[in-house]
RNA sequence: GCCGACGUAGCUUAGUUGGUAGAGCAGCCGAUUCGUAAUCGGCAGGUCAUCAGUUCGACUCUGAUCGUCGGCUCCA
C-alpha cells in the first residue's frame, strides 16, 4: 500500500482553492505574510501572518472575496525564476516566511522538515541531490506563490468551497516558531458532495462521546477532582466492566494470565526502565515519602517486568502472557486534552508477553488476530495497520542498537505480511525502545482513531535482566510484546459511543430492557415481570439482566419517548393483555413491534444475544 | 504549553446601547390511569465559572485565574 496518492484533479482544485484565498486576504490585508498552503483532505488550509486575530466575520468576508475574484476568471499563471532572483522577488513583496522557503530549497534542496507531510506540495520543487536552481511561480491576480502545481487553469473552475474554521498553528510545525493563523476550507466539486460532508460533520456532533457521555449519563468530569480525570458513573461503568469480561474471555483463550500492580512507584524503577529522562515532563510530580520519590505509574510495562522477574524462568514457562486493565497516569499537555479520547487518568487493556526469539512472530500474530476478532465482534470493518518504524535522522532519540532494531523489524514485518491485514508505514513514529505497530480504526461515519498499540522491545530485556533458562541450561534474553487492542477504557469507549451513537448492542447496554406498565393498575404485573427478569440466570459482567421499572405516573408514550431517548434496546410493554397471559409486549428502540410473547421466550431471546454478543435480526 | 473562541439553574438556552435574571426539559407535589416517541396544574431551583478592577450601579466593560471547545505542538 503506497502513502504517496497521486495529485488527483480535487486535490488540484482544492490546492488551487488555497491560492485563490490567499490571494483574497491579500487584497484585504495587503501586508499579510504567508506560510504555506496545502490540499489536504476534504479541502486545503492556508497559514498566515495577519495584523488581525481572525473572526467568523472575517471568514464571511474572505469568502466573498473568493466568490468575487472567482467570477473573474483569473488565470493561474506558471512562471519560473532563477533561485536568487526568487529570494528578491518574496523580500521585495515582505514574504519572509516565503523567502526561508526558497533559501532552504537553494541551501538543500528542500523544504522536508522530518514527519513533515502534505505541506511539501505546496512549495515542494523537484530537486535533486543539492541546492535548486530555479523555482515555480504561480500567479492569481495579484498573487504570486511558489509553488509546484500544479493548478487549474482559471478560478471558475473551481467547485463549491466554504470557510470553516480559524486555528493557530507553529510556523513549520515547530513550536518554538512563531504562530501563524491558519484558515481551513472546505472544497469539493459540487454542492451535493459539500452538502454531504457538512452533514457528516453534523453527524459526528450527534455522535460525539461528550454529547452522548452526558445525555445517558455514562460519565463525567469535576473541576474539584481535575482536568482530564474522568468520573465513570454507573452506567459507563458498565461498559467498562463488560469490555473488560470480554477481554479476559479472549485472553484466556489465548493463554493469558492476570495480574495486578500497584498505582505508584519509586523513581528507581523509571531510571531503570528509561522513561524517566524521556518523559518526567509528561509524569504527574512525584509524592515526596520519606526521602524517596514516588511516581504515578505512566505504564505498566515495569512493573510487570517486575512480576516476571519475581521467580526465575525455564523456556518451558515462556511465552507468559501477562494482563492487567491498569490504571496510568500522564500529565498530558493540557491543550491536548480532548473528553475520554485524551486523558491523564486511564485504565489499559494491557499486558505484556515474555517469549523467546523464535516465538516472537508467532505471538506477534496471535496478538493481531486478537485485536481482529475484537473488530469483527464490533462491527469495525475498516481498520489498518501503522508500522511505525524509527527516523535514521534523529537516531538519538532513540536506543542506539542498529542491529537489534533491525531484527524487530523483520520480526513485525514478517507477522504482518503473514496476517494478510492492511498496513502502511511510518518513518520516525516509533518507541523510543523499539519498533511498533498502531492499529488505526475507522468508525461506522468514517473517523480514524488509532486505538491500540503492538510493540517489540528488546531494550527491557537488558534494562531488566529479563532471561529465561534454555533448553542448554544457559541463560538467553527474552523478548518482551508490549500489546493493548483495546487501547484505554476511555478511549475506547469514547470510541464505541460514536461507533454505536449510544446504542450499544445488549451485551454492552447500561439498561437492556424497561418494563412499561401502561396504567398504574399493571405495576404489580410489573414488579412480577421484574423479578423474574432479574432471577434470569444469564452471564453479564453485573450477574444478571440489567433492567428497570417505569412506574412513573406517565403515559405509557412518554415512556416510551423517555426510554427510546436513553437508546435502550428492549421496551417490555405490560397491560391487561401481558398480565393474563404472562406475556410482555416487545419493542425494539428502531421502533419494531415484536409484539407479545410469553417472558421466558424474550428471556431466552435475551441470553442468547449476550452470550454470543450479537443481537438478533427484528 | 501556544493561538483563537466560549463559560447564565442538572440539561438546552433568552437576556436590547451597564439599572442585581426569563423559559423549556429534568426534579418535587397534586390531579390524571391512558396500548407503542412528550396529559394537565402547581412548587422549587441561579452569589450569571472564580477573583479583582472601572462605575452611583456589572450577567453585560477591563484584567487575572479556572474550565470547555477548534486547531498547533505532544501522545512512552
Amino acid at each position: 500500500m503506497s502513502m504517496q496518492a497521486e495529485h488527483s484533479d480535487l486535490e488540484r482544485m482544492r490546492h488551487s482553492t488555497a491560492h485563490l484565498m490567499a490571494a483574497a486576504v491579500q487584497s484585504l490585508w495587503p501586508e499579510a505574510k504567508f506560510g504555506v498552503g496545502p490540499a489536504v483532505k476534504n479541502g486545503f488550509y492556508y497559514d498566515m501572518e495577519l495584523p488581525v486575530s481572525l473572526t467568523t466575520k472575517d471568514l464571511e468576508r474572505i469568502e466573498q472575496k473568493m466568490r468575487e475574484l472567482k467570477n473573474k476568471k483569473l488565470p493561474y499563471h506558471r512562471l519560473e525564476l532563477g533561485v536568487d532572483e526568487a529570494i528578491g522577488e518574496m523580500e521585495k513583496r515582505h514574504q519572509p516566511f516565503k523567502v526561508e522557503l526558497l533559501k532552504l530549497l537553494k541551501e538543500k534542496g528542500s523544504t522536508a522538515v522530518a514527519q513533515e507531510t502534505g505541506d511539501d506540495d505546496a512549495v515542494g520543487v523537484s530537486q535533486g541531490a543539492g541546492g535548486v536552481e530555479t523555482i515555480s511561480f504561480y500567479q492569481t491576480g495579484d498573487f504570486v506563490d511558489l509553488c509546484r502545481g500544479p493548478h487549474i487553469s482559471d478560478s471558475s473552475q473551481i467547485g463549491v468551497f466554504k470557510l470553516m474554521n480559524i486555528a493557530g498553528a507553529y510556523w513549520r510545525g515547530n513550536e518554538k516558531n512563531p504562530q501563524l493563523q491558519r484558515v481551513y476550507g472546505a472544497v469539493f466539486n459540487n454542492k451535493e458532495d459539500l452538502d454531504k460532508y457538512l452533514w457528516q460533520l453534523e453527524e459526528a456532533k450527534r455522535r460525539d462521546h461528550r454529547k452522548l457521555g452526558q445525555e445517558l449519563d455514562l460519565f463525567t468530569f469535576s473541576d474539584d477532582v481535575g482536568q482530564g480525570l474522568p468520573l465513570w458513573l454507573p452506567n459507563g461503568t458498565v461498559l467498562r466492566e463488560e469490555l473488560e469480561k470480554l477481554a479476559k474471555e479472549e485472553e484466556r483463550r489465548d493463554g493469558y494470565v492476570r495480574v495486578a500492580t500497584p498505582h505508584i512507584t519509586k523513581d528507581k524503577l523509571y531510571y531503570r526502565s528509561g522513561h524517566l529522562p524521556y518523559y518526567r515532563e509528561d509524569m504527574y510530580a512525584p509524592l515526596d515519602i520519606e526521602g524517596e520519590e514516588y511516581f504515578l505509574k505512566p505504564m505498566n510495562c515495569p512493573h510487570h517486568h517486575q512480576l516476571y522477574l519475581a521467580r526465575p524462568h525455564s523456556y518451558r514457562d515462556l511465552p507468559l502472557r501477562l494482563a492487567e486493565y491498569g490504571q496510568v497516569y500522564r500529565y498530558e499537555q493540557s491543550g491536548a486534552l480532548s473528553g475520554l479520547m485524551r486523558t491523564r487518568g486511564f485504565s489499559q487493556n494491557d499486558a505484556h508477553i515474555y517469549c523467546r526469539f523464535d516465538q516472537a512472530k508467532d505471538e506477534f500474530l496471535r496478538v493481531m488476530r486478537l485485536h481482529a476478532r475484537y473488530y469483527d465482534l464490533m462491527g469495525i470493518q475498516e481498520y489498518y495497520m501503522r508500522f511505525s518504524k524509527p527516523d535514521l535522522n534523529k537516531l538519538d532519540k532513540y536506543v542506539n542498537e542498529p542491529q537489534k532494531w533491525l531484527d524487530a523489524m523483520v520480526i513485525i514485518q514478517q507477522a504482518m505480511d503473514e496476517s494478510g491485514y492492511p498496513y502502511i508505514e511510518a518513518e520516525g513514529e516509533a518507541a523510543f525502545y523499539g519498533p511498533k505497530i498502531d492499529f488505526m480504526i475507522k468508525s461506522v461515519i468514517g473517523n480514524e482513531y488509532a486505538i491500540s498499540t503492538n510493540q517489540l522491545d528488546f531494550l527491557a530485556t537488558e534494562r531488566f535482566n529479563l532471561k529465561y533458562i534454555g533448553e542448554d541450561g544457559l541463560e538467553h534474553p527474552v523478548y518482551v510484546i508490549h500489546r493493548a487492542p483495546l487501547g484505554s477504557h476511555e478511549r475506547f469507549v469514547a470510541f464505541l459511543i460514536e461507533h454505536y451513537a449510544g446504542a450499544f448492542p445488549t451485551w454492552l447496554a447500561p439498561v437492556q430492557a424497561i418494563i412499561i406498565p401502561i396504567a398504574e393498575r399493571h405495576n404489580e404485573y410489573g414488579r412480577q415481570v421484574y423479578q423474574q427478569l432479574f432471577d434470569a440466570d444469564v452471564p453479564t459482567s453485573t450477574g444478571g439482566l440489567r433492567i428497570a421499572l417505569d412506574d412513573d405516573s406517565e403515559r405509557m408514550q412518554k415512556k416510551i419517548r423517555n426510554a427510546q431517548l436513553k437508546k435502550i434496546p428492549y421496551m417490555l410493554v405490560v397491560g391487561d393483555k401481558e398480565a393474563e397471559e404472562g406475556a410482555v409486549a416487545v419493542r425494539l428502540r428502531n421502533g419494531t413491534d415484536l409484539g407479545s410473547m410469553p417472558l421466558a421466550n424474550f428471556i431466552e431471546r435475551a441470553k442468547t444475544e449476550i452470550k454470543t454478543r450479537h443481537d438478533l435480526e427484528a
